[in-house]
DNA sequence: CAAGACGAATAACATAGATGAGTTACCGCT
DNA sequence: AGCGGTAACTCATCTATGTTATTCGTCTTG
């Protein structure tokens, strides 16, 4: 699924492929459910990989309140920010049992430099990265407390999707209702109220873990869900431009 | 003021500055305030460099709500995204007059090739536009009113210094009450009682454009604003790890 | 099997901030 | 000097969401 993943964003060789499956011969380390795997203002060592289960990245203020700012699920990996920056910005935490891969620098490097479309995927996964932060920004400081919850439960399903985690119109949720206050800036309690209405509705339904969303279209018109921000469409019509604009990869096509 | 910027980031070279200083002959642009200068959904040309003013990313909802999601100050550039993603994801706007130049892709390609230190600036602008992201995130779903505007203006004030455009309590405030609505994700109406109430209580003086922050420790503390996620501090520190675990610029540095 | 612990669900009440509808002040233009 | 537009500012009212607390069910663990 990590091939698949980065398949997503460029096209793969088969030597790409062989090469990351190599990489699978790292050591699997194991965070367990809600334990952090890297603290604010740490120096980072490495490049995370989440193999299997979800992460979540946050920020705390002072006072305790905390946001969360982004879900790493399957195949993603945390911003190569923690390898040009000096110190976390942000925590990464596991919501379940997570298994991960720390990637060192130098193999990163390695492996980019051999494999300039793995690089390539990996720059790409970042600046929809970003894109998706805006949308966020977008999310809390606009949309109330349907839409907001709404979108989120879209996002997810489009990229569990995408990794080969969602069947169609149900997905796996491991999230309390706490997590998903914390993501959407609302407390638990509302959450609660939130999710009722959505299933009152119709929009989705959720028993035990299982989210279903049984006609995507609807809770998206309801939500003003636009799921350009995750620039899906156009990963498998990639032309060759690639990062060379970004004098990144220049070298990387030769 | 441009290559103060860049020079932030990474100690360029003096080659670097004379190759900078050459761009600075691509022609000059000028978008009027409150004009768009490219469109969410535009197929994007190239990358927008602000030389002064102040211009602003912004995504609008179906419905026409807006969200401010960053500003971009004089030497900030826009994101690499729009050299590798194939559409806007959001909007820019000018909000003052704001003159700017249009870096055309292959600049940038021979740019970075020629001068790795400029390529690891942009790099390094990018990473910490992510960081920021994230910050705007926590800003809008953790921070009440005043906090929010509070901290916005502690990191305008920061940002602002950095490239020689405050001198120490003072800068120039070029936003409507509107435009602080929309991107702290307030109405105006509720800007204007926060100002008053930020005033009243000493923290800043706003009289015409020119904010003046007495105290900014005071802002600060009032606002639980804490500013590493600028990534300011490092930029003299920069050591040599630069891009490279990335496997972005190990080819720069030889 | 009892004791906790945690998450979902509910309820009563409180409030920050939105809404809608103004008035006033300023500035550029003719 | 008069006009038109925009931004700052105000006020009264409303509501979406927060707060605090309690109950219930389920799972874990000793």
């Amino acid at each position: 699924m990590l091939i698949r993943r980065l398949g997503n964003y460029a096209r793969l060789t088969p030597e790409d492929e062989a090469a990351l499956q190599q990489m699978l011969a790292l050591p699997i380390r194991l965070a367990h459910a809600r334990r952090d795997i890297i603290a604010e203002g740490a120096v980072p060592r490495a490049v995370f990989l989440i193999v299997s289960g979800w992460a979540c990245q946050f920020k705390t203020l002072e006072d305790g309140r905390r946001q969360i700012v982004g879900f790493l699920l399957p195949g993603d990996s945390c911003d190569l920010n923690n390898l040009v920056l000096r110190r976390m910005d942000h925590s990464i935490g596991a919501l379940t049992d997570v298994r991960y891969m720390e990637i060192p620098g130098e193999a990163i490097q390695r492996l980019t430099r051999d494999h300039p479309r793995i690089g390539k995927a990996l720059w790409w996964q970042m600046l929809v990265h970003l894109s998706v932060q805006r949308e966020w920004t977008t999310n809390l400081g606009q949309r109330n407390a349907m839409e907001r919850l709404g979108s989120l439960l879209c996002e997810l399903a489009l990229r569990l999707r995408d990794v080969g985690l969602s069947n169609g119109e149900c997905y796996d949720l491991p999230l309390t209702q706490t997590d998903l206050a914390d993501a959407t800036g609302l407390t638990s309690v509302h959450i609660n109220r939130t999710l009722q209405q959505l299933r009152a509705s119709g929009l989705i339904s959720l028993s035990g873990r299982v989210l279903r969303i049984p006609n995507f279209a609807a809770l998206q018109e309801a939500s003003l869900f636009a799921p350009d921000y995750l620039h899906r469409a156009q990963r498998e019509a990639r032309q060759s431009h690639g990062l060379a604009g970004a004098g990144v990869a220049d070298h990387a096509d030769q």
